[in-house]
Order: structure tokens, then sequence, then C-alpha cells
DNA sequence: GTCTATAGATTGATAGAC
DNA sequence: GTCTATCAATCTATAGAC
């Protein structure tokens, strides 16, 4: 309990960031969300931008590790049901903070920092794979659909008396249906 | 040129919020940018909150009104493509103010003060006919995934490529597919 | 309608004691 | 590791001259 200070002060952003947004929360909000002092945060993170991309970071690494099957599988229908569902349950497993990454664009963007080419990169080779074998305009627009409806599963309030497995097997067919998979 | 000053302003704004966001701009840059004083900005607008929803109205009460057709039509397969395809065109009409609308959700929120609960309404009541009659807990998810697709619009640079006429009849097609409509 | 000047508040961050 | 005190910067917004 005394040395997760670190991981308090995260969970405590990590709520605060979500309700309120980033650029709206202040440092002293989060450290009374705690009973410290303002100035005591700054002895576990060096800045609020640090402190943004400790809680950024996980969501970035699991879903760099999901994404990048695709650099060793061929483009099945069941190798791009797998690749989408896990792409899914990375989402589903790091709700909160996906949102805040939707939300809160401009500042996470700036908190990646050179980060921020390496993550674009990886969502390019992801539609590029999803796309197909010699993918028309129009299959590279769907391929990028498809993962906007991974983002469905962000969707808050709305979707609130759906359990998370019926969420997955819901979205993850709808997102094979914009991709014309055939099951 | 002279009198539409509080056009000119609107517009600036608009380019820099999409550009750092709504936090990361201040009055004075946008006064910089048309080459005023911060000062005069409020004599066209009598807050930085004011000049944000000025820029989102136009918006919100065309996307209110191809919503609302909903009240009037029955759920047929050429209805829904007709209402989801009026959807996509504001979204289309408005793509740089409706990417703030994600991107800078906080700040909008906050904005919109008494409007927030109109704007929930909408939406809720767009879900609910999309759903259809006697729907399931999927088929209310479908209906807030079709949505989502519509927003792939809004999609960046992914699709500079790609005609708006195309996109449009691209997404409406794979919206239609998560809603599992036949053809 | 636009300007100069400034008020008033808040913020991220640091210095240094304990 | 946490505190008090404080700095420097920046911002929104206002007052009042022109």
């Amino acid at each position: 309990m005394a040395q997760d200070t670190r991981g308090a002060i995260r969970d405590v952003a990590i709520e605060l960031f979500g309700k309120h947004g980033y650029e709206r929360t202040s440092l002293r909000e989060i450290a009374e969300g705690l009973g410290m002092t303002k100035a005591a945060l700054y002895y576990h993170y060096p800045s609020k931008q640090a402190l943004l991309l400790a809680i950024i970071e996980p969501l970035i690494a699991e879903w760099k590790t999901a994404a990048d099957k695709t650099e060793t599988l061929q483009h099945t229908t069941d190798n791009v049901r797998q690749v989408l569902g896990e792409c899914l349950d990375v989402l589903l497993r790091h709700r909160a903070i996906a949102g805040m990454f939707t939300r809160d664009a401009p500042a996470v963007f700036e908190a990646l920092g050179h980060l921020y080419e390496d993550i674009l990169g990886v969502h390019q080779r992801l539609h590029t794979w999803l796309a197909g074998p010699n993918p028309t305009g129009a299959d590279r627009v769907r391929a990028f659909a498809a993962t906007e409806v991974l983002g469905a599963a962000l969707g808050g309030a709305t979707l609130d008396d759906t359990s998370d497995e019926e969420l997955r097997a819901i979205l993850l067919d709808a997102s094979c249906a914009v991709l014309r998979l055939k099951d």
C-alpha cells in the first residue's frame, strides 16, 4: 500500500482525465483526490505530460503487439477475425484509457512525442493488411471503417446493459461485415 | 469584406481548433491569425465558449434535422438508408467541425450547456429507431456501431485519395451491413 | 470596431525544509 | 516522500481611449 503511490496517482488521474478531460484537469485536483499536495506528485512523475504518457503506454504497447501479428499472418477470413478480435480485446481491457485517446486527441498526440510516428505506422500497417492483397480504394476505406467499428466498444452509457462478451461478439461480426468477409 | 469579421473569426478559429485543439488554442493566437488584437474578438463574441458554440451550432441544427426525420418514417430498408445517408451528408458537409466534436469532446460538451441533453435525446431517438421495432440488445449495439461507421468519414489523411461521393457510397453500404439490412 | 493596458485567476513547475 | 512557499508564464476577460 505504501509503495504504490505511483499507481494510485495513475488511477486517480485516469478517473479525472476521463471525466473532465486532460486539459481541464489540474494537478491540484489530482493531488486533492489523493489527499496529497501538488508538489508531491512531482516526486513520482516529472511532468503532467509524463503522467499522461505513463497512463497511455500500456495500451499503446498491447495495441502494437496485437496489430503487428499481421506481419506473420496471411489474409484469410479466420486470421482477419483473429486479429480484429485481439485488437478489440485490447480496447475492452483498457476501455477508460482508450476513451481518452479519442476524446483528448490533441493532448495525447503531443504527449506521445516521437512515439507518434510509431503508432501511425502501426495503424497504417494494420489498415493495409486488413484491406487485403491488391486492394482497391474502396477496400482501404472499408478497412478503416472496420477499425472504427471496434471503437464502438468505448461507447459509454449506451451499451451499459450489454456484457463484454456479447459486445465483443457483436462488434467482431459487425467489423467483419464491413469488410465483407464471408463467415 | 468589411462586415464579415464575425465569419472570419469563425473560420480562423475552426482552423486552429482543428489543428491544435480547443484548449491549446488561445484567443491571442486566433487574433494574430487575423491581424487583430485579442480584445477586438470580444466585440464579436462575448467569450471563448460562445465562439465555440457558434462554430458548433450549425452542425447540431442540421444533425437534429436529419435525425429527427425518423419521427415520421417507418423502419424500412429504404428509409434506413435514407436517414443514414442524410446524417452522413451532414458530417461530410461539416467535416472540420464534426472532427472537433470527437477530438475535443470535453470542451464541446461543456460549451453546449443546456443543449447537451437535447443532443443526447436526438442521438438516443436515432439509435432507437435504427435498432428497429422490438429490438434485442444486440440490435441496439449494432445501431450504435452503424453510426460509428458514419464517423469514419472524418478519418483524416487516410482517406484523402477518395472522393466524397465514393466515400459516401462505401460508408453507407458499410453502415447498412452492420445493421444487417438486405439490399 | 479596434486599440492599449491591465486586472484577476490559475496553472505547471521548482526550491528547500523536514 | 511529502510539505510550504513561491515563481514565472499564460490565459480569459474587462476598462476605457480613440
